[in-house]
DNA sequence: CGCCTTTGTGAACACAACGTGAACCGGGCC
DNA sequence: GGCCCGGTTCACGTTGTGTTCACAAAGGCG
């Protein structure tokens, strides 16, 4: 199982103690750009922040975490009663919580969890939606089980696409999303882009990516349900 | 929103307490069957169940729930840290739990957070009036589960109107309101997109759209009621 | 009943949005 | 340096769609 990344440097001796009996891999890291050189080559197994008395590393790690710079999953934080304020809007930069003093067991539970909640979903690393499949890990893609060669850029917006099917994005907003946030560039670059995708998933599955003229492209049908 | 499950009845009265002070509404239910019998139109909200002396109860009604007769989620344990052990292999049966006795602001934070994981999620943003349904995400349409093939002015002028049904709009108000507020040109070509509109509609669903002389247009029934 | 106002209808027009092909440019590599 | 590859930009066609206009139909009022 990859490492954890715990922060902050060094953590609290008991956490230590319990992740070491509990036969944990884990790396303490003091900061964002630590943790990014610290990264294993496998990527981070999940992450546990302690929010302490420098709260603002440790959110400011947390959002760095959820940005995407970081991509750790999942994300348990470690704070005093007093500290529960804190958790007040910001539901997105952590998967739980557990209070400090902890109860080494509550704290087992809680990562074991985690981990079965991770496992179940996204085991294998793959977006797909009828013919078309993506492997995140090799970086290929397949239509119908025919091979497709994607640049990168094409890849990663199909990918994106695919992420979200049904969708409609903007061309800014996929300029920001797919490129990056400070992209700066004419937008008919996404047109082009979005040509030779439908040129390489060939006639028959072109209309995978459908235009929603005045409005940006879709990927796939419609989704009513949920 | 929907009022939450809660095990047993009565639960403990500081969780009773808990809730009627956070505002949630809930009910208690002493087994399956009860809760069956007791499930709102709407659905439940969310459970806590309490782990207490009577484990194989508990267990039994977070396993009846997870089957699938009972489609409450999210599930929220209540225990004593004497019963963290029973926590083991049974990950499928909840999404978080909190030990008891708890800190209010511990247990109102997993609630929020638990609400927010499973809103954030699955929310198409549809729009909705009898038979007509607009999906603000993927820029579709359909009436009677028949798909509309509406252009961007069409779709959006159709959302607004779907947006406030039973109300009147001017063609000046439409015109600023839909087409921008500092639109310059003949308010004739409202006409012209209502009439489109009710084209699309087909002539089962023209009505939907009535025109209100030296008035404007209306979506949907007059409300003289409610 | 006749006039005037308001709305529905069909068609024509103009332009913006999109698709397409090709050129440009910058970086990595032999 | 020359080459290749991939991303970006430009110019040009094409199509769709919003707008306008002229006229017909309908409704209100004296």
């Amino acid at each position: 199982m990859e490492p954890l990344l715990v922060h902050p440097d060094p953590p609290p001796p008991e956490l230590a103690r319990l992740l070491d009996l509990g036969g944990y891999a884990w790396k303490p890291v003091a900061d964002e750009r630590t943790a990014v050189s610290a990264t294993p080559d496998d990527g981070w197994g999940g992450a546990i922040v302690v929010v302490g008395d420098q709260s603002d590393a440790a959110w400011g790690l947390c959002r760095a975490i959820r940005k995407g710079d970081l991509p750790v999953e999942p994300l348990l934080l470690l704070l005093g009663g007093n500290r529960l304020d804190e958790l007040d809007l910001r539901d997105e930069l952590y998967d739980d919580f557990c209070l400090d003093p902890f109860h080494p067991r509550e704290l087992e539970a809680r990562l074991r969890h985690l981990f079965w909640r991770a496992g179940a979903g996204t085991a294998p690393e793959l977006v797909e939606y009828a013919d078309l499949v993506l492997n995140l890990e090799t970086y290929q893609a397949a239509i119908a089980g025919a091979p497709l060669d994607l640049t990168y850029m094409e890849y990663e917006l199909l990918k994106f696409l695919a992420q979200h099917p049904g969708k409609v994005f903007t061309r800014e907003t996929l300029l920001s999303r797919v490129w990056g946030y400070e992209y700066y560039g004419g937008a008919r670059t996404v047109d082009v882009h979005i040509r030779r995708l439908r040129a390489k998933l060939g006639e028959e599955h072109a209309n995978l990516i459908a235009t929603v003229r005045s409005v940006g492209y879709r990927f796939g049908q419609s989704r009513w349900g949920t």
